[in-house]
DNA sequence: CAGTGGTCTAGACCACCAG
DNA sequence: TGGTGGTCTAGACCACTGC
């Protein structure tokens, strides 16, 4: 919550005075800002002074910026556990909110040195990559880039992808999820990623790399999720992977 | 890696240049980088594009800053289970790398209403707070605050609070860590968090927030983590839980 | 085509840090 | 005290969005 200080800066006014109409919900998540210019002849300022308190919001997750079409007040975050790998879709709407999944392309490709030492493959094996872009109550969210060893998924690329790939490893071909791990880099977007989650080229994003085991201790296939950073907060709990053991091998 | 491209912007030509010098190791971690003013009449330009690239390069975890002293070449990140709750000393030594740990202050207070949730806590109860700063190889990456249950740890303030809490727990009161919770969330540094760390008001950092639990499944504490964000990556493996568990239990 | 943010210029004054 | 980044001004042109 905002409360009333004595601040030295404009930048920080500004903030204040933004936060203050979101706190009282005058200014409803989702709700467009007024453009930065007319905010800097609101608070009598210049645009660059304008855009520091922005970016300040942006960092603490209050508002968002979307390329070139503006700033809105930030919803809430989702509350997301990696290690919890149930369909996507019922994680979402379990928090009540909408989800929307758009195949951005889907294709085989020679692994990188990279993909070959998470998906311990050898060098210059080939793998299915699968590119989505995941809409939460209609804004974009993530970018999530899943990669599958081939063959254990013969013919997937064929299946709608749009669909929970969980669901599908599991009535098509038998697979579950086992144990997993994950990774968390607070790191920036660049290209495609910043494209597509229409961020401004070097917006700090979170970068969540899981590979995902099945219920034999076999590796399936990993992803890397370019989260926008503000959308979401990472919660584990160590207990509650008892319960999800027991629910897996069951 | 910086690989050369065809850029439009000079703030991106700035950065690569930059980041070529540093994959070059003509540039090592922790080393100073020019003034923004040198930088500025280095690329023939001016403050504000100079500071825009740095700012990126600084969410990518590249360079960091430290208020009014300057820009250095980010160390690699220490990679960090908050699952794992072994003594820290120990996770950084394993990494071959140098933990400093200062006390600024412990003390008795009243729970703020977020605590008392955390903790299961009747409201209005008292909780001694420890908060430690942390240096990594000499540069300050952490600001922890943790949140003891007083009555399991009786005239705990008057130990040495540098050492390891862990440590302090079971050698003096018997306590172990069984089951522990935690939550992520990328936000910004404010006053004190920003002071502690050298931050530039509104710089984005890492909350980290872990709720701990003992041996017989009681809450023991929890601590507030404010992580720079270039210095930690997460890394959470559901297996090496397994081990966790064995560890303690045994 | 009007309006948005993205990028950039060329300065200025300030608080704070280090020598 | 000289140099650092922090903050701020008052503009400009551009690429792109959305009508």
């Amino acid at each position: 919550m905002a409360t009333i200080e004595r601040n030295t800066t404009l930048a920080a006014q500004i903030r204040q005075s933004l936060e203050m109409q979101i706190d009282s919900k005058l200014l409803q998540p989702g709700v467009k800002l007024p453009s930065e210019r007319e905010l800097s002849e609101l608070f009598d300022t210049t645009r660059t002074t304008v855009k520091e308190a922005l970016l300040a919001m942006e960092a603490e997750g209050r508002v968002y910026c979307e390329d070139r079409r503006g700033w809105f007040v930030a919803p809430p975050r989702l509350i997301y556990n990696p290690l919890y790998r149930s369909p996507f879709h019922q994680i979402v709407t379990e928090q009540k909110r909408q989800l929307e999944t758009l195949v951005l392309s889907s294709r085989t490709i020679v692994a990188t040195p990279t993909l070959c030492q998470e998906l311990a493959l050898p060098t210059l094996s080939r793998v299915n990559e699968v590119t989505r872009l995941r809409k939460l109550d209609g804004r974009v969210v993530l970018l999530a880039r899943h990669y599958l060893k081939p063959e254990r998924f013969p013919g997937i690329l064929e299946h709608d992808l749009s669909q929970s790939l969980t669901t599908l490893y599991e009535q098509q071909y038998g697979v579950r999820y086992g144990r997993s791990r994950f990774e968390i880099n607070p790191t920036a977007a660049w290209g495609e990623v910043a494209q597509a989650l229409m961020l401004t080229e070097g917006s700090p994003i979170l970068l969540i790399s899981c590979v995902n085991y099945d219920q034999h201790g076999e590796i399936i296939d990993c992803d890397h999720e370019y989260w926008r950073h503000d959308a979401v907060r990472i919660l584990v709990d160590s207990q509650e992977l008892e319960r999800m053991k027991a629910n897996t091998l069951l």
